[in-house]
DNA sequence: CCTCTTAGTTAGGCTTATCTAACAATTATG
DNA sequence: CATAATTGTTAGATAAGCCTAACTAAGAGG
């Protein structure tokens, strides 16, 4: 029932999906750029998409998926956001080296695992009185190589009002 | 200098480093039975791993990691143990899971992540007292779906002095 | 409506990584 | 030490996924 795609595949489908959602239509160069594969590459893949029943795609036509694929693709989408909302958030890595990372290891985290990350993500980031002040430690300790004396003393995650990370996305 | 191999490559070059540390002498067989692939498919690999300068491989003989090669085998080798360790002891994903997710994403963390990631569980699991008590708010988070309401009202981070995980692997 | 440009497809090749079947070398055993 | 069992290799097939080159369809401008 819940087989995963390859990575490949999968990638295509969260593709389609992403554009889709942009707006306009999906276009088969579209998706080439977005992907940074050459066009025939595309067709080939599409191919197989249509036939695993995950996408339609008519000769020269409109590209769409299927319920069945929508559903694959926001499954990826989903461990895409949390594996990159971990790493920005919490880790405090770079945006553009989070997103590099989520978009290869989005194949490959079980459903379980994502679903742990997502409560995690929600638990230290939805704190009632803002960022946890362990989470500054954290910080402290990743720029100054050793904790923070005073949070040592206090061993305090009290939340801050204003969270540093303010963007959705 | 620091370039990526494949992930087969990396599993090779990890599966002969695991092997070695176990002890006896590395075989085809074992290394084919470890990672669960047929025997010529690891001579196959062997050849590529020889001619890349990863390992030394004579015919009908020892199989060796080079330099080279083991210093790849140690990083693939960290970044398993970074994942896994943050499945197990900080999302409480179960061992059998969190290594089958670790042994496919190991291939895919960026440098800078694994780096994060394993200051984030030094910081973590190397509380002065013990496991946080923000911790234990997220399992009980996890288990119960909310917030503890001790836990909002201290939003305390003390540490437990008994960490459940006591297992060093 | 004809031509030129852009979009999409087809054909064919390459690489990685796997497999099976068959063969060769090595090791163990009576 | 001769033969059987194990271990390792070679040859050849297959599949995914990418590429380039060449072709065809569709759409836009004069």
């Amino acid at each position: 029932m819940t087989d995963r795609q390859s990575a490949s595949m999968e990638d295509y489908l969260e593709a389609i999906m992403v554009l889709d959602r942009e707006g306009g239509k999906v276009t088969v160069t579209r998706i080439s750029q977005a992907m940074g594969v050459k066009k025939p590459s595309v067709t080939s893949a599409l191919s197989r998409l249509v036939e695993m029943g995950f996408a339609t795609h008519e000769k020269y036509g409109e590209i769409h998926l299927t319920g069945k694929g929508l559903r694959i693709a926001r499954d990826v989408y989903k461990r895409h956001q949390a594996l990159k909302r971990f790493l920005i958030d919490i880790l405090d890595v770079k945006e553009d080296i989070a997103s590099e990372d989520a978009c290869r290891m989005e194949h490959y985290l079980s459903s379980i695992s994502v679903e742990r990350l997502d409560k995690f993500i929600e638990y230290v980031m939805g704190c009632p009185q803002g960022k946890p002040l362990w989470l500054e430690g954290f910080n402290y300790y990743l720029n100054h190589g050793k904790r923070n004396p005073e949070h040592m003393a206090a061993c305090s995650s009290r939340c801050k009002v204003s969270s540093k990370n303010g963007k959705l996305f």
